[in-house]
DNA sequence: TTATTTAGGTCAGCCATATTGACTTAATTA
DNA sequence: TAATTAAGTCAATATGGCTGACCTAAATAA
């Protein structure tokens, strides 16, 4: 049964090459976010407030809301980060058409840190990929998604409309 | 001048597709280290603990020095989780040759423990590119190596000899 | 052989990010 | 009018990092 499965099951879904898989993600991941974390130092601030601006600068308003449910963490968490980056006008609040909610948006200063920590990513992944060719972007992307449990991608895909 | 970059630079170059690679990375990586935390959770151990089973788990011995190098953490963050796992037996502890070291290896109940937590991952991540050809998964496997800086790729490469 | 470096450990204090639970206010909707 | 929703807040707790200071024992270099 060994045998039969070393003769039908492709290399690549060996234990050992899917072991390297798990080990990329995590040292990528890790560089991957190492650049903007020194800039967010000098700040004071951390990643939560990292993500916090990405999704904020992404729409051109959001409630506190929505920003939970792509955040997925709990207000209490979220009220800390916010409040800072608020009380430092990086966010403006304003309030929505339904008086419950209020909307999130950048300000001058905040569109500016944005830029600044969201061009260290972009340019990263922009130098790797330029030298790739498309097939193995599309392989990148397509697995990327598919890793993404399945009410996640709707998230994904609204945002990204 | 904007015209003509749109004529030079493929579509997937564009700060709007990259934002979306940013975007994917984050929701797939969370997605995929939100499996095991469930398990941890029950052990009162975190997502430190697991690396740390991982990483000694991979080797058949590995010092302390060895585990910070490829962890990137400082020896007194280690030494709580350490400690933890060794003291509840996940973790066994023995002299090396060079008497001022130490090898660490999993016993038999860190084995189990490593076992369940990476077939999670492992299922996870078969179950995914069963469904996808070669290119894609080598496109896939390609970028992530090169997203990983350069110091650590040699550590990458080390423990996957 | 002495001096230095290396591997490992420990104590103390601090910070960031997250959690749960309980409770409140104001506005909207059924 | 009652129920639900959006947002906020207080308090306690856990995890996973950090810095700095300091120690021991073993190996290596001068």
């Amino acid at each position: 049964m060994a045998d039969l499965n070393n003769l039908l099951t492709p290399l690549y879904l060996n234990e050992k090459e899917i072991r390297k898989i798990i080990e990329l993600l995590f040292f990528s991941y890790r560089d991957f976010t190492a650049g903007p974390d020194k800039i967010l130092e000098k700040l004071s601030f951390g990643r939560a407030h990292h993500r916090v601006i990405y999704f904020v600068g992404k729409q051109k308003k959001i409630t506190i809301k929505e920003l939970l449910t792509i955040l997925q963490i709990t207000k209490q968490s979220l009220s800390r980060v916010l409040n800072q980056l608020i009380k430092e006008k990086y966010i403006l609040v304003s309030s929505g058409n339904d008086k419950r909610t209020k909307n999130l948006a950048l300000t001058k200063k905040g569109m500016e840190l944005e830029n600044q920590l969201s061009t260290i990513q972009i340019n990263k992944i922009r130098n790797i990929i330029k030298n790739f060719k498309e097939p193995d972007i599309n392989g990148f992307k397509k697995i990327l998604y598919e890793m993404i449990e399945d009410v996640n991608k709707n998230k994904f895909d609204e945002i990204n409309n």
